[in-house]
RNA sequence: GACUCAGUAGCUCAGCUGGUAGAGCACAUCCCUUUUAAGGAUGGGGUCCUGGGUUCGAGCCCCAGCUGAGUCACCA
């Protein structure tokens, strides 16, 4: 990294690293330290029991500085939150030797760093809870500058709220947002309370591969990859399902993965390329004992965050008090569009859609139809958390068939805000019409379904040993995350989404500038003058550029010595 | 993919009809012994996203591109 292209104030905490150095600070010290208490304990603790907190030592990153003279005032912030200490020169520094404060502190701090203090409790005039520093130790130094936010009265000033930035630098949204940090912590307290269910059940985590020969389990195009030593293309995951019931074919009764599936397709407020689903399958139940239990987690995870069912979402309030409301796909589709499509035909169906005004193309199975019309019409009306039961068999091929109706699967999916948030079946467990339903996918991709399924015969052969009946369910945890912590952006429920690479500008290396006779160290200089490519030096004023780089020699301070104005003109050939 | 809006100091944002680039915070120097989005004084800091065009003159107007946001479409 060359000096030329730092801010002023990186140029300035750099200055104040190495001088602390010079001071025999390390300003990135090996050893430990040794915390002791944290923010929000000791401001919930002093009220009550102020003689617990005569010595504390606690660490983190200096978000603010006040300083008055001999005393001052920061706000340092951990892992908890934030907490305000304070520095007396002459109690920081007892003798002599006031460095410690008058230069460390005051001058070569800086709003960023991470520092360790040690000190007592106290309550300051203005009545904030306070400590009283006795000793500083530098634990980490920080170059570039954080952005500013301050707040008062739940008010922000400053506040960092450029999307882009803040997906792309989360650590620098993290520290000063304080809010970011609490949707992840949700996060986390979801699947641990969803884990601990399941655990109590007696059901067995499990990991399955995530790269595959044949991704199955899902309708959906997957990312494609290639192992060098075995020579053949591999898939990333797109759902876990097929591994997870050989499993149950192995003789787990009951199974589970939160798992990263990868889907290669659009990217919006709702989709990122790779996200996190939680698969279980537990033998011997089918899809109605699944709908108690899938309403049963909900609701433990809802009270388990907010303590009532009752979760704020937008501008609407989603109850997810047990039971859900419960309506099969027909009865939803006669509900909202009038048309009842029992037993209806492709053909019927494709009329249904053109009275409707849904777009269907020739590619278009049965299945597809019947979803479109229920993704057009249907889907958005149900905000409050709704089973939608017994889809058709063409848009099922892993779901058992209906008991009373061949037509139709014994499947259900949870929508919540008008979008699906879980999928379930009674899954199919006979292998000859699972290998149909197959065969009738391959036919679908022949026709130009993209996403239709490929044959897993190896699943197909598992089946034929025997899988006890099933039920199984997925839910989307980026999905429920987003619904349990009111976000509307699946970016926001993510730590790192995905994101275009950032791109830089094209540049030259150092040796095409010095081949024309360039001194190394006026390289830096010419790409200052904005000039990143050897070959837009050539048809410039050998004038001009001379002026340029001796105006940023003197401007920046360099004390390089200067070229002639012949020099310059024979580096550019002029 | 379509449309709309935006890109100016480290951060948040002003910028008139096209005429010498501004504020607050942050930063630097100095003053101040319990302040709180602390205060006072002074100062430094800019590829106005990029490239073309119009013009005597462009941060501003026109064209193209890049990046992001919103809405819609596609996709689960």
């Amino acid at each position: 990294m060359n000096t030329l292209d730092l801010s002023e104030q990186e140029l300035i905490r750099r200055e104040s690293l190495k001088e602390m150095q010079k001071l025999g600070i390390n300003p990135f010290p090996a050893h430990l330290y040794p915390v002791s208490h944290y923010t929000q304990e000791i401001k919930d603790g002093f009220e009550t029991n102020p003689d617990a907190y005569q010595e504390v030592c606690l660490a983190g990153r200096i978000m603010s500085r006040r300083i008055m003279g001999n005393a001052s005032f920061a706000e340092i912030k951990d892992m908890q939150g934030r907490l305000q200490v304070y520095f007396r020169r002459d109690d920081l520094c007892p003798g002599d030797d006031k460095t410690m404060y008058n230069t460390v502190f005051k001058r070569l701090l800086d709003i960023g760093d991470i520092i360790g203090v040690k000190g007592y409790v106290f309550k300051t005039q203005m009545g904030e809870t306070s400590v009283y520093v006795k000793e500083l130790t530098v634990l980490a130094k920080s170059i570039k500058p954080l952005p500013i936010v301050k707040e008062k009265d739940g008010q922000l000033f400053d506040a960092f709220t450029d999307p882009e930035q803040r997906y792309r630098m989360r650590y620098v949204d993290l520290i000063v947002n304080d809010h970011v940090k609490d949707t992840f912590i949700k996060r986390s307290k979801i699947i641990n309370t969803m884990r601990n269910f399941f655990n109590e059940k007696g059901y067995l985590e499990v990991e399955t591969p995530i790269l595959q020969s044949i991704p199955g389990g899902a309708t959906a195009r997957p990312f494609i990859t290639h192992h060098n030593a075995l020579n053949i293309p591999l898939y990333l995951r797109i759902a876990n399902e097929l591994y997870l019931k050989r499993l149950i074919v192995g003789g787990f009764d009951g199974v589970y993965e939160f798992a990263k599936d990868f889907r290669n397709e659009g990217m919006d407020r709702t989709h990122n390329p790779e996200f996190t689903v939680m698969e279980i399958y537990v033998a011997y139940k089918d899809y109605k004992w699944m709908m108690d239990f899938t309403e049963e987690m909900i609701e433990r995870v809802a009270l388990a965050l907010h303590g009532t069912t009752q979760v704020q979402l937008g501008d609407k309030v989603i109850d997810f008090k047990r039971p859900f409301k419960r309506v099969t796909m027909i009865d939803a589709i006669k509900e909202h569009t009038g048309v009842d499509i029992t037993g209806m035909n492709e053909e019927q169906l494709r009329e249904v859609c053109g009275n409707l005004n849904i777009e269907a193309d020739a590619s278009m199975g049965k299945g597809k139809l019947i979803d479109e019309i229920f993704g057009e019409k249907c889907e958005h009306h149900y905000i409050q958390p709704t089973f939608i039961t017994d889809y058709p068999v063409e848009m099922s091929p892993l779901c058992k068939k209906h008991r009373d109706n061949p037509e139709l699967t014994e499947r259900f999916e949870l929508m919540v805000n008008g979008k699906e948030l879980a999928n379930a079946y009674s899954e199919l467990n006979d292998p000859i019409d699972q290998l149909e339903r197959f065969q009738d996918q391959l036919r679908l991709s022949e026709k130009g379904d993209d996403e239709a399924m490929f044959i897993d015969h190896d699943f197909v052969r598992s089946l034929e040993y025997g899988m006890p009946p099933t039920s199984g369910m997925g839910i989307g945890i980026d999905r429920l995350t987003m619904f349990m912590t009111n976000q509307a952006s699946i970016q926001d429920v993510l730590f790192f989404p995905q994101m275009k690479p950032e791109k830089k500008a094209e540049k030259d290396g150092d040796d095409k500038f010095t081949a024309m006779g360039i001194p190394t160290e006026w390289v830096p200089v010419v790409r200052k003058a904005g000039f990143n490519k050897a070959e837009e030096l050539k048809q410039l004023n050998p004038n001009k550029l001379h002026q340029d780089l001796c105006g940023l020699n003197k401007k920046m301070k360099l004390e390089l010595k200067n070229p002639s104005k012949e020099e310059v003109a024979a580096w550019i050939g002029a």
